[in-house]
RNA sequence: GCCCUUGUAGCUCAGCUGGUAGAGCAAUUGAUUUGUAAUCAAUAGGUCCGCGGUUCGACUCCGUGCGGGGGCACCA
């Protein structure tokens, strides 16, 4: 006699035990089409599930995240059957869900093809005709494990062997077919639908571990509709349009070359907008009190065999001997030098903070698969800081610098900004007591900025815990950009010190923290947040001039000196080309004002604004123009 | 670094099973002088990523190196 307690607040009772299926049909009839999955005092079950004691039970639809996970679960499972009917011998591992989709990793010597996907989808297709039922079983582990391996499936008898001895184990069933699982699962692959697609094909380690052998993924995105199916698709499309790496050679920024893999060859518009930002940062760090340095390049190996960088980064640095036999490395990071700089002359509690920066660039030896773009170079700038600071300053300046950060991304139109707040690891220096203080004098700050932030347990430096600042782009990618970290270790072993009001020599605490991060990587996630469309006052072309026939190439000369004067970016377009085709040309290229001179504009001494993206004109007194432009570029680098 | 994939004109790409390369756009020149998203025509453009091999002959097949792309691992 069941009661069943419903999300709704209302109890159903039964005479006999029942399924869920039964459960959802006393709800109601169109429930029981839609039902997918169930709960069972929070519990998720498959449908066919029997009830036999009182509970709470919420039954799920693709309408709910637990819906939807479950198809793209049960897409996992067939991907696997069907590449089981299509290549023997294939031997399947693991097949979780991802954001969007899932992905299943294979065992098999020969490479699957683009055409194997099709190949694969068409066979999950006739699966789903099938329409097999999905059972449940409830092994021994041991009974599974000897199954597993009479199957010759050794990577699932591995993965049952780590269950602990005398737990038992699910396994599914749909038809003949069979895989270890925890489930729920849809009660037959009709359920299923056709609204999937197998993505692409990749390596990846096994258990995640590069000692090991490369299986072979397959992922696939799965919905519950054609139009989800469609919109996730048209999503990524979107997205690719926006590729920094294709829009930057479109628009002409910068390019790349097997001569020097994953550095940039940044060109004249390119370079515009990365010294843009540059200016737009010394501007805001000038007036937050920083003080600009700059520091080499090249430092002797002993610098950083005392910073611990040679010991414990050395396979990222580069390195270059010089003719008398002498080992520099190239930095990797700006610290030490920064470290040097303080411990210029004798410091007293009255400097701190001390607040020094430096657009430092900075080599990096990254592994050569994860370059990407700019996103992932091997020589970048640094938007670095580092603040010499008390103990007991340590959250007020935490605090500034996460306003800072925030106005920054605002003035770049990112609004939206999460905070990853990490804190002490296993492998650690300094006193536990010493971290105590670091650690709530940052969690303080990240608090007091009222952002929304999660918490990475363990996963701060060595040296200390930080905070990583993610900002969201305008089709909600998130980016992680800007760092905060708290160091109670560097300073001490690079002998900085301060004389503390009492007299005696004191360590500084040190924070590090970047804004922009590396400015090669944040200007790729510019470019892709703005597909390349930038506000007036970063883009690095602001302004053409384009006469409506050469007998105003004069004007439009003439026009286009004095925008040049006034701090404007402009260029005069005389080509031999009529005005359709330049307009056409120019917005194309993302110009944000073309502004258009013939007869009209010269008797009034004008120009015709026509902005990127309108087709509006506006006509506007040559002055006027110049005062409201001029204007626009200072206005956000204050 | 690992797996898969890929490298042809400035750009985007075509080139079937081996017989030394083509298109569109861009460029140049000429005509046209244009009022808000492609005017017409002509001309010029290539060590087919590098190196080796097979072959009478290689852009094409094989090996190898380098680079790009998708992932995995890495991201101080």
């Amino acid at each position: 006699m069941p009661t069943i307690k419903l999300p709704d607040g209302k109890n159903l009772s039964f005479p006999n035990s029942l399924t869920g299926y039964e459960v959802a049909e006393k709800i109601s009839k169109s429930l029981s089409k839609q039902a997918l999955i169930m709960s069972v005092d929070g519990e998720q079950k498959d449908l066919n599930y029997k009830i036999k004691n009182d509970c709470a039970v919420k039954i799920f639809t693709s309408k709910d995240q637990e819906g939807i996970d479950t198809i793209r679960h049960d897409t996992a499972h067939i991907t696997a059957m069907a590449v089981q009917e299509l290549f023997p011998g294939t031997q399947v591992t693991i097949g979780p869900i991802i954001e969007n989709g899932f992905y299943y990793d294979f065992a098999r010597k020969e490479p699957f093809t683009e055409e194997d996907l099709n190949k694969i989808e068409n066979k999950m297709k006739e699966i789903i005709d099938r329409d097999l039922p999905t059972t449940r079983e409830v092994w021994s582990r041991d009974k599974a494990i000897s199954h597993f391996k009479d199957k010759g499936e050794i990577y699932k008898a591995e993965i049952i062997e780590s269950i602990p001895q005398g737990e038992d184990v699910s396994i599914y069933f749909h038809g003949e077919w069979h895989d270890l699982c925890r489930g729920p699962h849809l009660s037959s692959t009709g359920k299923i639908g056709k609204y999937f697609k197998l993505t692409k094909v990749s390596g990846a380690y096994w258990r995640g571990d590069s000692n090991n052998e490369m299986l072979q993924r397959i992922y696939g995105t799965s919905w519950s509709s054609q139009k989800d199916l469609d919109d996730y698709l048209k999503r990524i499309e979107e997205a690719e349009k926006r590729d920094h790496r294709k829009l930057g050679k479109e628009m002409n920024l910068f390019h790349f070359r097997e001569e020097s893999p994953g550095s940039v060859f940044w060109h004249e518009k390119g370079w515009k907008l990365f010294q843009k930002l540059v200016a737009y940062m010394r501007n805001r760090q000038d007036n937050a009190g920083y003080k600009e340095v700059n520091t080499p390049e090249i430092l002797d190996r002993s610098l950083w065999e005392k910073s611990g960088h040679w010991e414990k980064y050395g396979k990222h640095m580069y390195t270059s001997q010089t003719p008398d036999e002498k080992i520099f490395a190239i930095k990797p990071m700006n610290c030490p030098g920064h470290i040097e700089v303080f411990n210029q002359g004798l410091k007293s509690y009255r400097d701190l903070p001390l607040r020094i920066t430096e657009f430092g660039k900075v080599h990096r030896y990254e592994p050569s698969g994860a370059l990407h773009g700019l996103l992932r170079v091997r020589a970048f700038t640094q938007d670095d800081a580092h603040i010499f600071c008390t103990e007991d300053q340590i959250t007020e300046e935490c605090l500034t610098v996460t306003n800072l950060i925030l106005d920054i991304y605002k003035d770049l139109g990112f609004e939206k900004v999460i905070l990853k707040y990490a804190d002490r690891p296993e492998i650690r220096v300094g006193d536990d007591k010493v971290w105590d203080k670091a650690e709530s004098s940052l969690l303080e700050a990240v608090k007091a900025s009222k952002l929304e932030y999660s918490i990475n347990k363990g996963e701060g430096a060595f040296y200390g815990p930080k905070v990583e600042f993610v900002l969201r782009d305008a089709i909600g990618r998130d980016w992680q950009c800007g760092t905060l970290q708290v160091d109670l270790n560097l300073p001490g072993r690079l002998d900085a010190s301060f004389v503390d009001k009492d007299g005696a020599k004191k360590v500084p605490v040190m924070l590090h923290r970047a804004l922009f991060g590396s400015l090669e990587r944040f200007i790729g996630i510019l470019i892709e947040h703005y597909a390349g469309k930038f506000p007036f006052w970063i883009a690095p072309l602001q302004v053409i001039v384009i006469p409506i026939s050469e007998d105003f190439d004069d004007y439009a000369k003439k026009v286009n000196r004095k925008i040049n004067s006034n701090g404007i970016t402009s260029e005069v377009d005389l080509k031999n080309h009529n005005l359709n085709y330049k307009i056409r040309e120019h917005s194309l290229s993302k110009i944000p004002l073309l502004l258009i001179c013939g007869k009209k504009e010269v008797d009034s001494n004008s120009v015709t604004i026509r902005r990127l993206d309108t087709n509006k004109q506006e006509n506007m007194e040559l002055n006027l123009f110049l005062k409201t432009f001029s204007a626009l570029n200072k206005a956000s680098s204050n």
